[in-house]
RNA sequence: GUGGAUGUAGCUCAGUUGGCAGAGCUCCGGAUUGUGAUUCCGGCGGUCGUGGGUUCAAGCCCCAUCAUCCACCCCA
């Protein structure tokens, strides 16, 4: 019988990589706890016709990526592939947007039916920041000066460089794309097969071609900056000033489109060249028109999303996880009889309780000696070792295992004190 | 969805013009009875991704299929 293997694209996440995981969800969590966000945590299935109102029709996202299938009552379910419909169904479905501001993150998986390669998976985790109630431009900056803050601690500020742009509004956007759509027109010969395909689907999206003969012929292009008005540009001009002073470099790239059709104004991205072609590792912008067009109150909101996956990656990569993570264990404890592994048992719990320590206690039984070997194993700094002598003489053995000191047989009281005085070194 | 590369032990990989399926690591046991991370010896471990085909004989050649990786596309 063949073998079940997990679904293509979705990974089993081992128990070595997890302690990354932690530590990573960990720096978020402080950051976000830093700026006041609180945590929103929502179902992973919704009505496929929420990411069709949202995302857009005739994007790839919805047109070929979604997870979607009947549930048995005949309604149409999608595995969520993106978080911020769902978070915005959320707050209008429960009032958090009536009358008042908020500023929610949340965790979790996404699916998408892609092609999987090196940082990108059919199931992926992301970590989602949204934030409603605010028109204004201080709150884009709080947002990207927040991200920035999180590359600091993480370590990895060299790594990854910010991509700003504005989008103007709808009608900036539907003019300069009818001027951008004639001066493509005159030259569809000469763009990239992609191109002439997007040139029909979604114009704009030829801005980010990759192809070098389509980006030559966009130098002469219509510029969009030339299509947008003074409320767009002074919004723009002021989170750049913003973020002038508090430090944070960017590239304004006025190629810079994004994929959802939500998104008006305000855009960024923070690419990193690190990870080969999948390299934007957070990426958001504003969406001011998204919660009218799913029923709700007009509502202005931005957020962004960080793909968990590529951030492991690239912390892997620069060497940025501290060694610490993967210690799981302080102290390992081994008995040889039965009488001391009843003592060792008891020892093992009042050392939890005493000083808080990570205890492992040995069990599955094997020679003195392959239970050193999985002492060491452990990465636990001490064994704790108690046979015949010790529990004749109402001892235990300390032995540190990853330095030089030597092995001396202690009582259970002594035991906790030194223990206790050791660990408040560090 | 398109293109290229790769699938051999739990992991990393050898495997010659087609001729008995290998190594290192891990794991288990041993090198005078209770001492690990270095050494030495022994052992466990494989439907060679899967299904067909060619052949006296296939890990190796051919076809199909699945999966992984990389790139396109798309996006976090």
């Amino acid at each position: 019988m063949a073998k079940i293997k997990a679904i293509r694209g979705m990974n089993d996440i081992l128990p070595e990589q997890t302690p990354v995981w932690q530590y990573l969800e960990k720096q978020v969590e402080t950051v976000l706890g830093a700026y006041g966000y609180s945590e929103l945590r929502m179902p992973i299935v919704e009505q496929t016709d929420l990411f069709k109102r949202s995302i857009g029709e005739v994007t790839d996202i919805v047109e070929k990526e979604m997870y979607t299938f009947e549930d048995r009552n005949g309604d149409s379910l999608t595995l969520r592939p993106e978080g911020t419909a769902s978070c915005v169904r959320a707050c209008e479905e429960h009032g958090l947007t009536f009358n008042q501001v908020q500023r929610l993150w949340y965790m979790g998986p996404m699916f998408r039916h892609e092609r999987p390669q090196k940082g990108r998976y059919r199931q992926f985790h992301q970590i989602g920041v949204e934030t409603f109630g605010m028109q204004g431009p201080d709150i884009d900056a709080e947002l990207i000066i927040m991200t920035a803050r999180l590359w600091r601690q993480l370590g990895m500020e060299e790594a990854v460089t910010l991509h700003l742009n504005t989008l103007g509004t709808a009608e900036e956007r539907a003019r300069f794309k009818a001027d951008l759509v004639e001066y493509l027109k005159q030259h569809e010969e000469a763009l990239d097969a992609d191109s002439q395909r997007r040139l029909k689907t979604n114009p704009l999206r030829v801005l980010d071609s990759k192809d070098p003969g389509t980006q030559a012929l966009l130098d002469n292009a219509p510029h969009f900056h030339d299509y947008i008005d003074a409320e767009s540009r002074e919004h723009f001009d002021r989170l750049c000033t913003l973020l002038d002073r508090a430090g944070v470099a960017y590239e304004v790239n006025a190629r810079l489109v994004r994929g959802l059709d939500y998104y008006g104004k305000t855009v960024f991205e923070w690419i990193t060249d690190k990870l080969g072609s999948q390299g934007t590792v957070c990426a958001g912008g504003r969406y001011d028109g998204l919660v009218e067009q799913l029923g709700g109150r007009a509502t202005p909101a931005v957020g962004f999303a960080m793909g968990m996956e590529r951030l492991i990656l690239l912390l892997e990569t620069l060497e940025l996880v501290p060694e610490s993570v993967h210690q799981k264990v302080d102290i390992y404890a081994m008995a040889m009889g039965d009488d001391a592994q009843v003592e060792m048992f008891r020892i093992a719990e009042e050392l939890r309780d005493q000083t808080g320590l990570r205890v492992q206690l040995h069990c599955g039984g094997g020679s003195f000696k392959s239970q050193m070997k999985k002492a060491d194993r452990s990465g636990a700094r001490f064994g704790l070792l108690m046979g015949d002598d010790e529990l004749a003489n109402g001892v235990v053995t300390l032995k540190p295992l990853r330095e030089t000191a030597e092995q001396k047989q202690i009582t259970l009281k002594e035991l906790t004190a030194e223990l206790v005085s050791i660990y408040s070194e560090d």
